[in-house]
DNA sequence: CGATCGTTTGACGGTGCTCAATCACCGTGG
DNA sequence: CCACGGTGATTGAGCACCGTCAAACGATCG
């Protein structure tokens, strides 16, 4: 189990120290803002508290660090700022199962509430930051600030939602299918965050991928070289240009009994085989 | 698309009426009260309510009858009060990918706050009822209870853990593990709402288990036969006894990559091959 | 520069998807 | 009352897809 944990570790951000400097969560230099967190979920800007710019626990959490651990109690809620977090369970023969890539706005741990305990690990897959708020006091920060109250529910209202849209990733049939729907959802939320929708940059490895897709890591492999040849993107490690958004999404609409034309097979639409 | 319709509407529960006169949705005889609901969400009774006993809509839903339709605005909440209901989103080639099978105590709706509107649908399985709360009156009842408020919260939390355990279903690699990991949820469901464990009846089609799981129909019958084979249960129809849940939960516990023995084939541990 | 891990590609075998037929159940209409 | 059509459930045959095993390459770190 160590040897995972390491593992883990290792294979989200390796950079420029050893990883034991690495592998941390600690108070930034200076705290967050109640109106950062409100805009960050959403909410429409309350100027009462934009003004009052009242102060609220940020913590940085260096790539590979593990932000909660399964089985531990409640402790705290926290926003995702920035980064990129994986959210995983590991089941009695160490296997990892992916349950969610989550990035800025997100809510983390907020299932352990009513459970008591955590039942998902999540671990930073690049250095990043999170706004921390301690369940004691949650009651307390709702009633003293029903914006921030209103914002938390929208913001739970659309983290189901989400759970919807994980659930219909993986219940693709064919893996390109699954792989294509992945990078969709992947590139509108980079749009969603004002970043660019075509070039992406995979935080996670294939293995991580493939545990999220429930394919093997090969196959999750030989999809993108399949995308690829299909002219829909170019990759290169992880780095990936989506080149035929549209197209992607046509991928996408592929269904369980829908057979139809099995996405018209090696009929790339625009530049035909753009690699190199 | 109105063949698809009438045909749930069908599939769910026919009995003694024509189906047009069943699939209604209405306001019951007598309406709810708070400290039911309260109760229904789990929290610890609270004795002001109790003893007020605020009265809250409750809607009769007949078995095949749809409570949310998918694009609707979203108008209410609601919570599941008895009956058992199906969650489903339909993609533009007909295909229905069913999300999950809610029963008492579970949130239906939530998703729309945060969009607007339904991201999914959801039809009665057989005739149940639910408590109805308007989302113009939610602000005004969660100020006005705090109690409820609360609970609400919790509820909303235990929701989120559930769409995890609902993707660890469908993860699994073998399809009679998917289903056996579906038959120990639904029968720990039935424990909680202190009905039996081991007996089961389905109010879902194969194919509606299908698509939740993520695999044809027709697997699913075969996996049904095998762990009847393998001595794990009996079934007729829907109609399902579980023989052996210790079993069957050993079954569940096959992951991806932990290849092992295979979930010893054809070894029943109790009594072996228990059909007649 | 060697070690380790991640990624890619190949070969092969098995699981599950597709198509199809059969049976059972139910409500309808003769 | 029974024949009929419709739907769901079960089982079989055939084959494509993907999981497993294996090897090679590349990147990163010590």
């Amino acid at each position: 189990m160590a040897a995972t944990a390491s593992g883990s570790a290792h294979e989200g951000a390796k950079r420029e120290m050893p990883w034991f400097q690495r592998c941390a969560v600690m108070p930034a230099a200076s705290p967050g803002r109640l109106s950062d967190l409100l805009r960050l979920l959403g909410a429409a800007p309350d100027e009462a508290l934009v003004g009052s710019g009242v102060a609220l626990a940020l913590w940085q959490v260096r790539g590979g660090a593990t932000l909660l651990h399964e089985g531990a109690r409640a402790e705290c809620l926290h926003v995702v700022r920035c980064g990129t977090f994986k959210c995983f369970k590991t089941s009695e023969d160490g296997y990892e199962q992916v349950l969610d890539f989550a990035g800025p706005g997100e809510l983390l741990g907020f299932e352990a509430l009513g459970l008591g305990h955590q039942p998902v690990s999540v671990v930073a897959l690049e250095d990043s930051s999170v706004h921390a708020l301690p369940v004691r006091e949650l009651q307390a920060w709702r009633q003293r600030y029903p914006a921030f109250d209103q914002a938390l529910l929208l913001a739970l209202s659309r983290q189901m939602a989400r759970a919807g849209e994980m659930f219909e990733m993986m219940a693709a049939v064919a893996a390109e299918v699954r792989l294509a729907r992945f990078l969709v959802w992947l590139s509108s939320r980079m749009a969603g965050c004002g970043q660019s929708p075509r070039r992406l940059r995979l935080r996670m490895s294939r293995r991580d991928i493939a545990s999220l897709l429930g394919v093997a890591h090969e196959t999750v492999s030989r999809s993108f070289t399949m995308l690829a040849e299909w002219g829909y993107l170019r990759v290169d490690n992880r780095e990936v240009e989506l080149l035929d958004l549209a197209g992607l999404k046509a991928c996408t609409r592929s269904t369980r009994g829908g057979g139809e034309d099995t996405v018209r097979r090696f009929a790339p639409p625009g530049p035909s085989c753009a690699v190199s």
